[in-house]
DNA sequence: GCCAACGTTGGC
DNA sequence: GCCAACGTTGGC
């Protein structure tokens, strides 16, 4: 099992709108970066789990936990021409792009901050608090993806 | 709105 | 294969 951090940004779509969908799902389309890509088609299991995060917004940071629910799978918005996420050099023989559905899985008490983040030394050496990183789907270690929780609790 | 960081593109 | 130009991310 592991462990990640995915980044979304609220005003598209939020922790709340994932806990919101029928099925509490969704395919977390859009991806465009081949290291992110490469974390959903080639590491992620059912089951890992997330941390929810959010950027681009007045308080980036954990919203909540959400999992891993579906193997990896080529991503339909690649092929719509109405899509802003069409990819004219993706074919459905050859994709480009892979994505793996995620679901809600809880809340946290309160939402974890960057602010708050950063102030943890256990964190230090987290991607995330790495100056100019912009990947939008990260690693986490067990030991920090638990000491987030609990920050969360 | 600014700007640093950094990934991608395309000419050579 | 190099690298300048360009576009995007994301915190502030």
């Amino acid at each position: 099992m592991k462990y990640w951090l995915m980044k979304s940004e609220p005003e598209v779509f939020s922790f709340q709108d994932l806990k919101k969908r029928p099925k509490k799902t969704e395919p977390w389309n859009g991806v465009r970066n081949y290291q992110a890509r490469n974390f959903m088609r080639d590491e992620m299991q059912v089951g890992d789990l997330i941390l929810f995060y959010h950027s681009s917004c007045d308080i980036p940071g954990v919203a909540g936990i959400a999992r891993v629910s579906s193997k990896p799978y080529p991503d339909t918005t690649q092929f719509d021409k109405k899509s802003e996420y069409y990819d004219p050099k993706a074919t459905q023989e050859a994709p480009r792009w892979f994505l793996v559905d995620v679901s809600y899985e809880k809340d946290l008490e309160k939402h974890i901050s960057l602010e708050e983040l950063k102030a943890q030394k256990e964190l230090a050496e987290m991607r995330l608090m790495q100056k100019g990183n912009r990947l939008s789907i990260l690693p986490v270690t067990a030991k920090e993806f638990e000491f987030i929780v609990n920050l969360g609790n």
